[in-house]
DNA sequence: CATGAATGAGCTTTCATTCAT
DNA sequence: AATGAATGAAAGCTCATTCAT
């Protein structure tokens, strides 16, 4: 009551269910009936609070953006040693499994928006932020002397970036070849030798 | 009269035209009656030739699979120093514009005919091979003394594909991010660090 | 308000428009958009009330199939004599012209959808209707006195249901060799014959 | 080679193969891929015989009345006495399965093109042919003295023709409320009111 | 004589979107 | 704040029919 049209618990619920409709059908085949189905409203409700469908993806995929980017950035925070933080990010940056909802929609919206020019400024801002994260850990990595690196440090945060882009891909679009565990060891083993520092590993994710 | 129909001059039109129609409209927004203006047909040509839509772009992908691999394949064994097969290898796996009609085609089929179990066999089936090319490559690159591994060839190998996916996503995607040039230079960064070779440079590409 | 989905306006309105566009072009050449242009709404809305067109037509044979029924039930439930109610049910049994709207339907209906077993069952049910409602007019016949039968008082009753359809039939379809009259004085002709009751005759239909 | 444009073995294969079409899926569905497949020749084969569908179902429609009255007339011809020409008749009159393609297409083409002004003669023909043919059988009888009539042999003979075309429609709709044995001895129960002739029976139909 | 190739015309169906309530 | 009803617009697909060969 006391909230706003753009605080209202119905909106959250349909931006909710808009991810869990993307699991379902992909961008593509997204229709507003199934985001208004799963989130209990009408159609009708949902262009009530989104003028049409594309507004709607653009503002699930700022809160996903967000969200995905804040917890990394608070999480790497947390941690002091540069190589445990060089792990955490690796873990945290690979989709659990072929379910993760906000994973999978990110990369379908990725896909998506990325096909208009107007939208390519926010797709490479979110890019951008996630290799300054990278950055940030190899520079703390040198500084405490565990990492040495051979090649430039922003080229090697672009290429892990890259590594997550690509693997997580895989994971969601189930593509059986590269599992997650199998994707994690991956982007460790470039960062060994990138960093030149062995601890670097893939922590044991038994029980997935 | 020699040709059957799965040879004739309208069908191999269609298929150009939906490479060039994906290119505009992407998957999602294409159109049956985009591929038929394109091929100069009328739309019940193209599903005289093809059944359905999701037919004929299986088919494309096939097609355009194939012609991507071989094509590489061709190329790399063409050159007898290991070196230069990285290199040719690298520069080859880039689109080489946002233009590119093959290449965004196949990503976009990658990303369509993946959200189907049925498909991702394919889609896997593609993704190996391209890994044991590099893989070939790496080896005679060991064997001819010009390499270094310190992690498992199969391991490089499947992380040079995996950034090429990532980096060819990113160039077909239009973000300005990563342009083509760098790209390739920053896949090469992480070649030299894995084989140890400092001679696996990018080309200059001035002009792009 | 007080109406819902399934008791709307249009949704009768689309039903009746579907008798008369029946008329017009038969099941066959039957398209959604005379209804829609018949009923006044556009397509859409029909399909808005009716998934598809197989769906409405079923709901239009149903609602045919009780309206007929009920009605022929209700008029010779208010009848005692059966010699009275026997004469009704002929003259009711017939259609009264070429262009009666509901048999007409009909009997197209029964046609369409019999071709398909899933639907069977209802026709027949719909025949074992009508011969029970001859058999209670039979045997009220005999218990009042008026009517001997010498063949089973069941096979009578479903001749003359067979009789009614055949004719019915003929005057639907604009077969002008058994016009209404005619087949009605046919039909009597049977079942005088069969009750051995002279009193059963056609009523005069001048001005038909 | 011989043999003229209206007496080839295509022309008939291809009158065969509509016949057959249409107890698969209906006049309605009839598509002339359907007759080419079943006929062994392209559809383009079929409209050069036939300049179109309408054409084809009328010359189908012809040949198979003819064939259909011309074996009812020799047979009847053939028996001397009228009890058995009635008991003959009644049995050939009711199609002996669900599959008989001859009568199915009969009974669907009868809808069909009644349902256009054009076609009502040829129809009130055929009907009006095996009412003669009844009428004949029924004079005969009376001649020798098997049947006596109370009411006009010639409503007599129209009720016969009635229920026959009603209890094949229920036999070729797979309407199982009334299966040939029974339909052929529901038309006997009438045939033995009308004539007086209790030796009307019908035969013994084991094994159906 | 027969047909493969091609198409025009038309149909059902889907769906985002609007609006009175 | 929320929605049931309704629709315009468009897309995929089917099929009888044509015609050069």
């Amino acid at each position: 009551m006391g909230r706003r049209k753009d605080q209202s618990a119905a909106r959250a619920a349909i931006i909710e269910a808009t991810l869990t409709a993307m699991r379902r059908r992909g961008v593509n085949g997204l229709r507003v009936r199934d985001v208004a189905e799963l989130a209990g409203v009408s159609t009708a409700t949902v262009h009530y609070y989104f003028d049409d469908l594309e507004t709607l993806l653009r503002e699930v995929h700022r809160q996903g953006s967000d969200r995905f980017f804040t917890d990394r950035m608070a999480m790497v925070a947390a941690i002091p040693d540069a190589r445990a933080k060089l792990r955490a990010m690796i873990a945290a940056g690979i989709p659990s499994s072929v379910d993760d909802p906000l994973v999978i929609a990110l990369y379908q919206l990725n896909a998506h928006l990325g096909f208009h020019d107007e939208h390519s400024l926010l797709l490479t801002a979110l890019y951008e932020k996630q290799v300054a994260l990278y950055l940030a850990v190899l520079e703390v990595g040198v500084a405490q002397g565990h990492f040495t690196l051979t090649e430039p440090a922003l080229d090697i945060a672009s290429n892990l970036v890259a590594l997550e882009d690509a693997y997580g891909l895989h994971i969601v679009t189930p593509n059986r070849a590269v599992p997650p565990a199998r994707a994690a060891e991956l982007i460790c083993s470039y960062a060994r030798t990138a960093t030149h520092c062995p601890e670097i590993t893939a922590p044991c994710q038994e029980g997935r």
